[in-house]
RNA sequence: GCCCUCGUAGCUCAGGGGAUAGAGCACCGGCCUCCGGAGCCGGUGGCGGAGGUUCGAAUCCUCCCGGGGGCACCA
């Protein structure tokens, strides 16, 4: 076994966040970054090795810090190259070692140590991830839909994205606290209350709970827009609800109970983990509102204009260039959006004692979060600014590029889409699978269509507008969910074709080798498991994630194409080779479990 | 008007200080009696523009152009 750098000797603040870089040390890449991090420091203080991966053929990895700090000792780089590189134990876990007249310094791993890594790898049920070193409470704050109104396709980014960063966090060991915020509260509740007794409160439950939402939404909001009369009936409704009135509070208890319901229906359908415990309503912070204001206003933060009890925050100004305020509280005595926001935090950091308040909510609330976050930091609520993180994401665009609408101008039902993804997915997996019977084939349709949304959604960067496009999300080639889910089954059905368990492959007790290309490159991949799943947390970015088991995929294919598995050359190369198939299927099987998306056995 | 964000191949997207900018789709040309052909190999084709910083810029800075969004009592 090879000696390692013991965890502590890793370069500290490299991370400056909250997230410790816990990266296991059978990734070659961490192991070769601490070996060379001390003689680069020793050189010149805080100077990075800059280890990355290689696309030059016949390398693994690459030092590109080497020229930057010949630049700072007033050296010729390959001179540093050569002194970085001949000094520390490379030799001991790289067969080939390059200084090139730039001053790069190429890399090519040892293939008994890069055999030995995998091998370790193999035998790690977490694939090289390890638990944070200081685990942390982190609240996510995500899908967020609304009372009375339907779910559509924007909700679907919050929803998917936010579960899987739930999923990252706890898989590193976070204490992960789910809130949806549900719009469960506000001064629209009038309306949708007289509505409800307008229609009948049988019939009305009924809509809701067959999912007629925005039937129901559309019309409570007609009859309003229509009548003078119902306008003020809502009115008073409203005062009614804020008073606390039982009889009111019981309808609204209806429409929240109903949605709800449906809201669970949506969840289930999607395979996301949140439940009615996780909700977490605008009406549940409705109580603290009065005493976020009282505290503000006791901190000297309050300042009133036009009527309006408001803090200032230096740095934003309205369209007449003018101071731009946090309104806490309206004119009319009433609270906004802004409150409740800034509630959540109150609660988040001072009852919860989060160390972490994440808002996945998309970018055109970044200045309204932003201003709410400075108004916190003022009042001390919030330890520190980075403690409070907007994961803003883009819109989602129908095929012209325009907001995601139908011809007629209605948004798509998130429940229709999604129906239409698994009916496609149904439909392709016929196709070909003649050997799974109907509920197999209901159950694989339903993990391909939904993982095909899924993935679409979380594999391009969250802050781009994305096209929404069921053609290209249900293909099986090219980046997509359904293309992974089969790379996944052709590493699997090998097993049930040889009669074998893939788990028998992986303890960690089978021998690796990597002499042909593929091999060395599938084993580097595999490698790189935990720097992606890290990666793709500190920036909450799953995409980054995605990227990689797409990477992966790709070299495994080419390891398929080039390495006759059961018909290897012997014993040994077979077994070898079965390993990398258990481990490929393992970590795109992890890969894609971290996102949200189920795997099937067969498909 | 101010602020934020985006602009990479015909299309959908990666790459966000390192060497010759990568995929997929589409298109063109080849290959394969072989563990799942939902295949393989090759080709055409690109950083919106102009400056600047740097040994090195798609990447960082400034300006311009273009798309989207936000800019006090709706959330």
């Amino acid at each position: 076994m090879y000696r390692r750098p013991s965890p502590d000797k890793l370069p500290a603040g490299a991370r400056p966040d909250f997230f410790y870089k816990d990266v296991h040390m059978a990734a070659p890449a961490q192991i070769i970054a601490a070996l060379l991090q001390p003689v680069f420091a020793e050189l010149a203080e805080g100077a990075d090795p800059m280890l990355r991966p290689s696309s030059r053929s016949g390398f693994d990895f690459q030092v590109n810090g080497s020229i930057a700090l010949a630049k700072k000792l007033g050296r010729r780089p390959d001179e540093v190259a050569t002194l970085v590189s001949s000094g520390v134990a490379l030799k001991e876990v790289c067969e080939s070692i390059e200084v090139t007249p730039q001053g790069f310094v190429n890399l090519r791993l040892d293939d008994a140590f890069l055999a030995a890594c995998v091998s370790e790898l193999a035998g790690d049920s977490r694939l090289g991830v390890e638990i944070a070193a200081t685990p942390l409470t982190v609240v996510v704050d995500y899908s967020a839909p609304n009372v009375a109104k339907e779910m559509h396709a924007g909700h679907l980014r919050t929803t998917v994205i936010g579960d899987s960063l739930c999923r990252l966090l706890e898989h590193f060991g976070h204490r992960v606290i789910r809130e949806n915020h549900v719009g469960d509260w506000g001064t629209q509740f009038g309306m949708l209350i007289e509505y409800l007794l307008d229609v009948g409160e049988t019939e009305g439950a009924h809509e809701l709970s067959v999912g007629d939402l925005d039937g129901f939404y559309r019309q409570a909001r007609a009859a309003f827009d229509a009548s003078p009369e119902v306008q003020e009936r809502a009115r008073r409704r409203v005062v009614a609800l804020q008073s606390g009135d039982a009889e009111t509070l019981r309808l609204w208890g209806v429409l929240v109970e109903e949605s709800v319901g449906y809201f669970e229906e949506v969840y289930a359908k999607l395979g996301i983990g949140l439940t009615r415990d996780d909700i977490v309503g605008e009406s549940f912070y409705n109580p603290m509102l009065g005493d976020v204001v009282a505290e503000l206003d006791a901190k000297g933060l309050l300042v009133e204009s036009d009527g309006a009890k408001c803090v200032f925050v230096d740095g934003w100004t309205t369209r007449e260039g003018d101071p731009l305020p946090l309104i806490v509280q309206k004119s009319d005595g009433g609270y906004g959006y802004a409150t409740t926001d800034l509630a959540t935090l109150w609660d988040r950091f001072g009852r919860i004692g989060a160390d972490l308040a994440v808002y996945v909510v998309g970018a055109p609330q970044a200045q309204h979060l932003a201003m709410c976050f400075a108004v916190a930091a003022k009042a001390g609520w919030l330890p520190s600014p980075e403690q409070a993180v907007h994961v803003a994401f883009g819109s989602v665009l129908g095929a012209d590029r325009k907001m995601f609408k139908s011809r007629a101008g209605a948004t798509f039902k998130l429940v229709d889409l999604l129906d239409e993804a698994v009916q496609r997915a149904g439909e392709a997996v016929s196709a070909r699978s003649l050997e799974l019977n109907d509920s197999e084939r209901a159950s694989v349709a339903r993990m391909v269509g939904i993982g095909a949304v899924k993935y679409a959604d979380l594999s391009t960067d969250r802050l781009r507008d994305y096209v929404f496009d069921l053609d290209r999300m249900v293909s099986f080639d090219g980046n997509t969910g359904p293309y992974l889910q089969y790379a996944r089954v052709r590493c699997l059905s090998i097993f049930r074709k040889a009669g074998l368990d893939p788990a028998d492959y992986l303890g960690g007790g089978v021998p690796i080798q990597v002499g042909h290309p593929a091999e060395r490159d599938l084993a580097v991949a595999l490698t790189g498991f935990p720097a992606a799943a890290s990666a793709a947390l500190e920036s909450w970015s799953p995409h980054k994630l995605c990227a990689y088991i797409y990477e992966l995929a790709g070299f495994y294919t080419t390891f398929f194409e080039n390495c006759p598995v059961l018909k290897a050359p012997n014993e040994e190369s077979k077994n070898s080779r079965l390993a990398l198939c258990a481990l490929s299927a393992t970590v795109i099987g992890q890969g894609l479990s971290l996102l949200g998306i189920e795997s099937p056995e067969r498909m």
